[in-house]
DNA sequence: GTAGCAACCGGACCGACGGTCCGCTTATTG
DNA sequence: CAATAAGCGGACCGTCGGTCCGGTTGCTAC
């Protein structure tokens, strides 16, 4: 059982790093940072979390439902899977490079069987593996900076999946 | 004009840096490292290459002459093209991505005028874009750890170029 | 209520890193 | 050979992720 007050903290550092991540990105956010946003001492981040990534990926689990649901969602087509994670991965962009910067893609688990259900779908695990590519934060960050707008890339990215559909 | 003793050490450390991050990969090189094992002090480094970017542009220019014919290369279909850029990706694994972490993109110059090129051969500019971060070395790297060989991962790239070529 | 204990806290501390600075050295030129 | 500017190296700095430990505090058993 966690003593009351370090739940507390938790939460407080869980928002607070939440908010910092997603007002600077996280390569301007420190865990010292963290740490003094929340009102606790930076001992108490390592305790609760290990490491920077380990804080990360509590952010992440805890601010998503919907995130889970969005890397192992149920789809019928790769347009619509395309669709919904490229929806998903908008709203939280810095989370999303934050995961991305720190976490091993092949760790999170469930990754391997989104992987293996979309190249099914799109015709080779090769082709499941691009999809994905394109769908990182990074890239989509990117693409925004070059001035594509949201919906351009939304459109490009259903084109694509569906396209890649197509020839199987 | 530069001096001589100048002109050995820019020398003396470009081989060293495209040494280490050869066999180590660029996250453990450190400019301290490089500066040991070229002989020279720290503070040459920053002298002739200003930072840590500068020095692996350096890099980059000095190990190929190659390199910007390949980013700027003249083909005929985007299959071409994708299997030229994947062989000298793969070629140069350590040194494409330590100047991807480390440079902007979009700062290149001659890339735009790729993506542009590239654009009217895959039906769009989004397409182009999912073209080159595909062939990026991270994700190529990403899929050579995930077990998929480089010829696989050459045939898919190359399967995908046609693939969007086709649709035009 | 209170005593005792384990969990917890905070911030001083550490090593590594990228980058700066400056007093000394040395290649170059006339 | 003398004068000078370019170059040199390594001590130094601020920051960061991460560790440690002496003091504190929430919890529980009596």
């Amino acid at each position: 059982m966690e003593r009351a007050d370090a739940a507390r903290n938790r939460a407080a550092l869980l928002a607070a790093a939440t908010d910092l991540i997603r007002e600077r990105g996280i390569d301007a956010v420190s865990i010292d940072d963290v740490a003094a946003s929340a009102g606790v001492g930076k001992g108490t981040v390592f305790r609760r979390f290990g490491d920077k990534a380990g804080l990360i990926q509590a952010v992440v689990d805890s601010t998503a439902a919907s995130w889970h649901q969005a890397a192992s969602l149920e789809f019928r087509t790769a347009g619509e899977f395309a669709g919904q994670l490229f929806d998903h991965v908008l709203a939280s962009l810095p989370l999303v490079i934050a995961v991305e910067r720190t976490s091993v893609r092949s760790c999170e688990g469930n990754f391997q069987l989104t992987v293996d259900r979309l190249a099914r779908v799109v015709g080779s695990t090769f082709n499941a593996h691009a999809l994905l590519a394109v769908l990182r934060g990074e890239q989509i960050a990117f693409l925004l900076d070059q001035g594509m707008t949201a919906d351009e890339i939304r459109a490009g990215v259903i084109s694509l999946a569906d396209t890649l559909s197509a020839g199987v």
